[in-house]
DNA sequence: ACGTTTTTTGGTATCGTTACCATGGGGCGG
DNA sequence: CCGCCCCATGGTAACGATACCAAAAAACGT
C-alpha cells in the first residue's frame, strides 16, 4: 500500500519512508505492472490510434507525432494499421477494447466501425477521429481546410491560364476527398467552367485512367490529383509516356510529400500539416480522458480544423522563386 | 469457469452448454478481459517493436510487415518510435515489460539497453533484434547482406571507371553501417585504391562536409553513400550547387526508397527487402514464443541474413536499360 | 439396480494493484 | 502527565480470468 502510494505520488507518506521506498523499487528494477492496475478499473495509460497504413508517409508522420504528444504525457500509444480493410479495423477496435485503452484515435476507414465506437464511447472512452469523419458520429474531430486547399491549387492553375484542369482521386468515398472536389467543383464553376472528375478505387487503375482521358479529344492542360497516391501514379505514367510537365500539362498534388522538391519536375503540393494533425488529436483526446466524466463533458472543444498551404515549385508552370530552390529537406529520417 | 473453457477452445465442454454459452456472449457482446489474462500470469498476445524512428520509410515498411505478420498470429503489435534517444528507449522496454509483451522486436539505439534486455531474456520474454546488432547478446538477429550490398555498389562504380569514391555515413556507430563500411573498404583496396570516409554522426553535418572535401583538390569522381538520410541530403546540396550528377559526379546509395525512380536523377541504390526484414523476425520471435521453454532453446534458428539488391537506375551512369524505365512504382500508400 | 468409471460442471484461490478501513504512534493542548 | 486528534502505515478485499480440485451428472459394466 505504502509502496503504491509512493509510485503515485507520495502524499501521506513521509519524506523519509517515500526515499526508502524509492531506493527499494530502484534496487530491484521494479516496475508496476499495468495488467493488475487495468484490473484495478483504471484504464490502461494507453491511446489506441488506427490508421490505415503504416507505409503511407502521411499517415506515419501523424502517427510520429501522436507518440511523441502521447509521450509527453505518460501515456504509450497501441499503433494499428486497418490497412482500408473493414475487417481489420473492426478487429483492431475489439483488442483495443480488450485491452482497455484510454482513448481511441481513429483515422477511420469503414462505416461499419461506427457502432463499436459509439459502444465504446458508451463505456466512457473517447473517441478523435482524424483526417475523416463519419457524420452522425459524436466525436471529438481534427480535420485540415481541405476545401480551402484545393481552392488555392485551382485558383493558381487558373491564374497560369488553365481552362480546362482534370480532377484525379483516388479513395474517393471520405469526407476529406469530397471536400476537396467541392473546393474545385466549386472554384472551377465560379470561374464559369466546367468541372471534370477521374474518380477510382482501385489504385492501379489510376494511371490508366488518367492517360485514357489524355488521349481523347480535347484532353485536359492541367491536372489536380486529390492524394500523393494519385499524384506519384500520374507522374510515373506521364514520365513512361515522355509527356513533358508542365510544358505540356501542369500538375498540383494535394497532400506534399517529402522529396516533392527533388523530383525530375518539383512538384506544387497543397500541404497538410500532418504532424499537427496528430498532435492536436492527441492533446483534444488526453483532454478529453483527464476530464471527469459528467454532463459538462459537451463544452470540450471537439473540433479542431488545421489550415493547409500551397508549396509552389515547378509543376504548376511557375518559374522557380529563390526561395524555392533553396527549400529545406531534412532528409527523410531526420526530423529529430 | 466454463465460460472460461469455452472461450480459449471448447474441449471439455458438452456441445449443448458451448453452444448455450456462445449464444450469450454474443447477446452481451463479451469480450474476455486482457488485463485479467495477463494478470493471471500468462503474457499478452502481443510483440512489441521498437525503432528508432516512425518517419523513416525503411523502419516504417518494417513495421508494416511486422504487425501484418503478427496480427497473422493473432498478436497485435505494441509499437514504439526511441527517436535514437538512449532515454526513450530505456522507458520503451520499461513500458512492455509492465505490459508484460510476449515478445520483443528491437532495432537498438543504445548500448544502455543491453542490460534491459537481458533482464527480459531472464524472465523468459524473447528478443529478436533486427537490422543492427549488439554483439555479446544472444537474441535472434534479422540482418541483411550489408557488406556484400556496399561490395556490390562499389564494384559498379569502379566497372564505370572510377578510381576516387568518396564514402559518406550517418549514424555510423551500428553494425549495419560498419558492415557496409567493411565491405566498402575491402573492395577498394582488393582494387588498389585508397578508401576515404565522411562519417558525421549529426543528420545537419552531411551535406556541408561533403560539399568541403568536393572543393578540396583531388576530389572524388563518385560517392557511396550507406543511408538513404545521407544520400538525400547529399542529393539535395548537389542540386543547390548544381553539380551534374552522374557527369560530374556518380552516385550510389544503400537503401532503396520509394520515388528513387522519379528524381530528378534516378538514383541507383542497393535496395534492402525492408518488408521481408519486418516478417522474418516477427517470424523468428513468434517460434520462440510459441516454442514451451526449455534447454533445447538453443537449437532454435537464431539468426536470419538477407539479401541485398542492386538497383542500377542513372546516377551511376549507366544508360538507362529498358527494364529500368519502366519499373513499377505502386504508389505510396498502396502496399495492400 | 447398484457401484464404478468417465465426462461435465462449478467452487475456490490466485495474479498485482489500489480503495477503503483500521490500527498504531507521535504530537499537541489541557 | 494524561487524553485526544491526526497523520503515517498496514490489513483486507476486489477487479476478471483461469489452474486446480471437488462435486455432480452421465455413462457403463456386471
Amino acid at each position: 500500500m505504502t509502496v503504491s502510494r509512493v509510485v503515485n505520488g507520495a502524499d501521506l507518506v513521509s519524506a523519509r519512508t517515500a526515499a526508502r521506498v524509492r531506493a527499494v523499487i530502484k534496487r530491484l528494477g521494479y516496475e508496476p505492472n499495468e495488467a493488475a492496475r487495468i484490473l484495478k478499473g483504471h484504464s490502461a495509460r494507453t491511446v489506441g490510434f488506427i490508421l490505415p497504413d503504416l507505409a503511407d508517409p502521411f499517415f506515419s508522420t501523424c502517427a510520429h507525432a501522436v507518440q511523441q504528444a502521447a509521450a509527453k504525457h505518460g501515456y504509450m500509444t497501441l499503433l494499428l494499421a486497418s490497412e482500408r480493410d473493414s475487417d481489420r479495423e473492426a478487429s483492431a477496435l475489439a483488442m483495443m477494447n480488450a485491452r482497455n485503452v484510454a482513448g481511441i484515435l481513429i483515422v477511420p476507414t469503414s462505416q461499419n466501425s461506427i457502432s463499436q465506437l459509439q459502444q465504446l464511447q458508451a463505456r466512457g472512452i473517447p473517441v478523435v477521429m482524424l483526417d475523416r469523419i463519419f457524420p452522425g458520429m459524436q466525436a471529438g474531430e481534427v480535420m485540415v481546410e481541405n476545401e480551402k486547399g484545393a481552392q488555392m491549387a485551382v485558383r493558381h492553375l487558373l491564374e497560369h491560364g488553365h481552362r480546362s484542369i482534370l480532377c484525379v482521386a483516388y479513395d474517393s468515398q471520405f469526407n476529406s476527398i469530397t471536400q476537396r472536389m467541392s473546393g474545385y467543383e466549386k472554384t472551377m464553376t465560379q470561374a464559369g467552367l466546367k468541372p471534370e472528375f477521374v474518380l477510382v478505387d482501385d489504385v492501379s487503375a489510376v494511371s490508366n485512367k488518367v492517360l485514357q482521358r489524355l488521349r481523347a479529344p480535347k484532353p485536359p492542360s492541367a491536372l489536380f490529383t486529390l492524394n500523393n497516391v494519385a499524384t506519384i501514379q500520374v507522374l510515373q505514367a506521364l514520365q513512361q509516356e515522355r509527356i513533358d510537365v508542365p510544358q505540356d500539362l501542369a500538375i498540383i498534388g494535394f497532400d506534399d510529400f517529402e522529396l516533392a522538391a527533388l523530383l525530375a519536375v518539383p512538384i506544387t503540393t497543397v500541404r497538410q500539416p500532418a504532424a499537427q494533425l496528430g498532435q492536436s488529436a492527441t492533446h483534444l483526446l488526453l483532454d478529453w480522458i483527464r476530464r471527469p466524466r459528467g454532463p459538462e463533458t459537451r463544452s470540450l472543444q471537439a473540433q479542431v480544423i488545421l489550415p493547409t498551404e500551397l508549396i509552389i515549385r515547378r509543376s504548376c508552370g511557375c518559374q522557380p522563386a529563390p526561395r524555392v530552390e533553396q527549400e529545406q529537406i531534412t532528409g527523410i529520417a531526420a526530423r529529430d
